[in-house]
DNA sequence: CGTTCGCTTGAACTAATTCAAGATAAGTGG
DNA sequence: CCACTTATCTTGAATTAGTTCAAGCGAACG
């Protein structure tokens, strides 16, 4: 039901009956499967997507090869909001990493809602600010913090995200290899991999192949805000 | 003259002349001795600026009290467009290097005349859409590239921006410690002059107390974009 | 004219990277 | 079901880019 899945999302979230139902009838299914990609930095921003099922990466490549993953993205995730503008290039990769299923809005879709439902012309506006906003922090964290602070806020915000909760605390839902980790926090998967085997010995995190269950996230967040531990 | 300074902000720039006035109409006009603050992070987003003369510094403070500047306004550049959006804070600071004259929006204006002319309001999002991509840009340098590079490009950047040629060179056309620099880089005032020393003396930059003008920017480019120095 | 502020430089230090070697776990095909 | 292959992860040791700290210089400013 393409109708229920939008009212989950910020973007369409409580909107008219009339408004809701225009902008469902725009929007066709896409398929795609895990490790293909929805599109490439570069591509002419043709569609806006809000992904059903599956999770996806938001990732860019150095002209160097290296990889840098901006975000990942589920359910209810709206990407590609850029397609609004005339001519615009997609900035970034988008790579399934399940897969995935998405509503798709092409650019004369898009165009439609946006022009006959002002609305939505504010909240995407709305939208972007956010985003530009939350990347600012990110770029803060960058400059000033150390590598242990960024993998714990990565791990918190990805649980905030896309996370599952399981019998003893959260696991982040998708597929999490070591580099993936790496490659959120400007760092190297072998320092990932020191910083969680030492987490692991604390009680903190348990992980295992591409998998990050946080067990004790009160403590994450103390080493994310670098608050003193807790005396015993 | 208002309208003027408007042509020449990408935000303003080729509108018909009602549009154009409308936008002048609303328009205050603020004044900003040097060192003072436009707005802080976190007040209550209230008004849209243009800057007419002086430069502005826009940045943000950790909560450890490190400084982080995420760029430098100049004249023509637009600051503050979240105002647009009901109840958004400024998520940084503007505070003003030198006397600034800037002409401002409030939120009734702003709002009226993104109603009005829906034109800017996809202007909007494509100003906001575009900085997003920079500071994507901005964060995947940062996350992968050597502090040396990162400085190369901030120099590139700020004289693209706010340039002033002169007699052998182009000079960054406002007060620039190496702090700022620092500050800008996500690294410490000493390795920046130490950077700069090295550049000086292979005669790519020459700097002073807070100045800094570029003798060779093809070569500062080959060392932004790692490209091997031309053989002599 | 002296004080302040920005800049430079050296030396010691360290957080994180790089490289190498091996362990562990997950498919794959006989 | 088990060997074989492959991909992910771990850990140690060496290295390094950049930071931190300390000392001093020199230009601007009151």
């Amino acid at each position: 039901m393409p109708a229920e899945l939008l009212r989950q999302c910020p973007f369409f979230a409580r909107l008219d009956d009339t408004t809701l139902a225009a902008a469902a009838a725009g929007a066709q299914h896409r398929r795609v499967p895990g490790g293909e990609f929805f599109f490439h930095q570069g591509d002419l921003a043709s569609h806006f997507y809000v992904l059903a099922s599956g999770h996806a990466r938001l990732s860019q490549i150095t002209p160097e090869g290296r990889q840098v993953i901006l975000g990942l993205a589920g359910p209810h995730h709206e990407i590609g909001i850029i397609a609004a503008i005339e001519g615009a290039i997609y900035p970034l990769d988008l790579q399934a990493i399940q897969d995935c299923v998405a509503l798709a809005w092409d650019r004369a879709a898009l165009g439609g809602l946006l022009e006959t439902h002002p609305v939505l012309a504010l909240r995407a506006l709305r939208m972007v600010s956010g985003r530009f906003v939350e990347l600012q922090d990110r770029y803060r964290e960058l400059a000033t913090e150390r590598v242990e602070r960024r993998v714990a806020r990565a791990l918190l915000r990805l649980v905030a995200q896309i996370g599952r909760p399981e019998d003893a605390g959260v696991t982040v839902a998708a597929p999490l290899a070591r580099q993936d980790l790496a490659e959120l926090t400007g760092t190297t998967l072998f320092t990932v991999s020191r910083i969680l085997s030492a987490w692991e010995a604390q009680g903190i995190v348990s992980s295992g192949r591409e998998r990050v269950t946080l067990r004790d996230p009160a403590r994450l967040t103390r080493i994310a805000e670098d608050l003193p531990e807790a005396s015993r």
